[in-house]
RNA sequence: GGCCCCUUCGUCUAAUGGUUAGGACACCGCUCUUUCAAGGCGGCGAUACGGGUUCGAGUCCCGUAGGGGUCACCA
């Protein structure tokens, strides 16, 4: 039998970090059994519903080439894929359950239950649905319950669990488990409302459609053995199960945005690669081997191990994001981080750049930061002359004797030809020894008149870059109208 | 609190019962050098604790401690 899986979110906001590794794992094990991936929207609770998450989740999940084979907007066999539109479907199965025996009508106000839990507490007993004093099926009786029915009094449909015997199961990743059938509540399956809870629509649909293998965070653990009781009610072979450790926060928590964001929209954004992000989340309680860190989409498809994973959560280190991050960015294309970055450009106005231009801009730079868009920040005199020079850096880099020697900086540099970064490098290297001065005070010079700031990529590559007019409109711009303010400056300084 | 799960450097992790417990991020140092990076080299740093089984335990068993998840007409 070929393997199925799904990817099941409920469309209550965006897709979460942990939910983009629940996906890519469910994706890895489908694509290295060439099996195929569902996409199922859980939206049985209307009111949590949030306008556009779909959409979000479906966008974001192509984003990151994680493209589903079966689900909502494509379509397949088992449909449809939003369980909204599978009401029908659920309430049928509810109703099987009820005549198996396996489950039972239930009239508790949620006022009631409320009540019933507050006494329980304060009795010093664990909150649970009390079958045997609410007002059920068992302690109303058929007639009376007929009556109710037939009255319309709103009504849920709960799960009959036994009172005695020990639920067990296995899990991919966890091995045996076994839980006391008494610590298992009555779960409701229908709601009053008519739409099935998480357990019973999820449960149905699996088997429906196939599914061969769960793979889930590990906070469904703890329902295991309702499922458990469903499965074997309905008489259903269980799918395998593997619950996957949790994605924390630095304090061990679950993830939360708490820490920074986790929505996957919001590292687009910031301009984090989709490879970076996959390749940093699949080895977040997986690794093939331990001793690499980069992988391709492709390489991990072809060594994902769902057995290998790791049972204990593990803490999204933004650090070692960024660091894969700027691998990627040191690796990729630069005519396509030029694409990229032009869209950037256009997205901030920052005015008309070629790709050409772009394209050595990425060269330059992409050493020097961890993310794209960072190029902006640190290279900002690379789209708009400095406006700013930093103070001190200017106390340091300049002198009266570097000063004196500017006119003869100019026309030197007005004679080189080619302006390439080589060429110049050993003209003014000629240049400092003939003024009997350092190569590194000229360099120090140009960097404040040309970039405003004391770090940046190599100075003569830059020049190269900037082209030889910019080069020399810059310091002409900086002798005449920058280095008088910046005097001033020091001068209002000092006296305070 | 009940139940369930988990525990190797600060973090992510590797290690058929036999390794000086390996790699990576971060941090530190050196190197390169016109600044800052990147790269190269090196350093710091872990089997939670206590018992047992075994010739031999990170690995198997038991206990303790700590952490987490979950206990809804939410998923």
């Amino acid at each position: 039998m070929s393997v199925r899986v799904r990817f099941a979110p409920s469309p209550t906001g965006y897709l979460h970090i942990g939910g983009l590794r629940t996906a890519l794992y469910n994706f890895l094990f489908a694509r290295h059994h060439g099996g195929t991936f569902v996409l199922r929207i859980e939206d049985t609770d209307k009111t949590r519903y949030v306008e556009g998450s779909v959409e979000n989740i479906i966008e974001m999940l192509h984003w990151c080439g994680l493209d589903y084979d079966e689900g909502p907007g494509k379509g397949g066999p088992y449909g449809p894929y939003v369980q909204s539109e599978r009401t029908e479907i659920y309430r049928r199965y509810a109703r099987e359950l009820l005549d198996k025996g396996a489950a039972y009508i239930a009239f508790d106000t949620p006022e009631e239950l409320e009540r019933m839990r507050q006494r329980q507490q304060q009795a010093g007993i664990v909150p649970k649905y009390d079958r045997t004093t609410m007002r059920n099926q068992f302690t109303l009786g058929e007639e009376e319950t007929q009556r109710l029915l037939a009255e319309g009094v709103p009504y849920v449909i709960r799960l009959k669990v036994p009172l005695t015997g020990v639920i067990k199961f296995s899990d991919i990743v966890r091995g045996e488990i076994s839980v006391p059938a008494r610590d298992v509540d009555d779960q409701i399956l229908l709601k009053s409302d008519g739409f099935p809870t998480y357990h019973l629509a999820n449960v149905v649909d699996d088997h429906l459609m196939h599914i061969t293998h769960v793979i889930r965070g590990e906070e469904w653990l703890p329902s295991m053995p309702k499922h458990v009781l469903l499965y074997e009610a309905f008489g259903w072979e269980k799918p395998q199960f593997a619950h996957l450790p949790l994605l924390l926060n630095p304090d061990r928590s679950k993830l939360s945005k708490r820490h920074g964001h986790v929505a996957v929209e919001d590292f687009k954004k910031e301009g984090y690669f989709p490879e970076a992000l996959i390749n940093f989340v699949a080895l977040l309680g997986w690794n093939p081997t331990g001793e690499r860190e980069i992988y391709s989409l492709q390489e991990l498809i072809e060594l994902f191990d769902l057995k290998k994973v790791n049972k204990a959560g593990a803490i999204f280190d933004i650090q070692k994001l960024r660091w894969i991050n700027a691998h990627y960015l040191r690796h990729k294309d630069p005519k396509e981080l030029a694409r990229q970055l032009q869209q950037y450009v256009q997205e901030r106005n920052l005015g008309d750049f070629s790709l050409e231009y772009l394209e050595k801009v990425v060269i330059l730079l992409r050493e020097r930061v961890d993310l794209l868009p960072e190029i902006f920040t640190f290279g900002d005199y690379l789209f708009h002359p400095p406006t700013h020079f930093e103070q001190e850096y200017f106390a340091r880099a300049w002198s009266e004797d570097i000063e004196a020697l500017i006119p003869a900086l100019l026309t030197l540099l007005r004679q080189i030809e080619p302006w390439e970064h080589t060429v110049i490098w050993e003209q003014l290297k000629g240049f400092a020894k003939q003024q009997g001065i350092k190569i590194g005070k000229v360099m120090n010079a140009l960097r404040l008149m040309l970039t405003g700031k004391s770090v940046g990529a190599g100075m003569t590559e830059t020049m190269e870059v900037l082209g030889k007019e910019e080069t020399l409109r810059r310091i002409e711009q900086f002798v005449t109208q920058h280095l008088p303010a910046l005097r001033q400056q020091m001068a209002e300084n000092a006296s305070e």
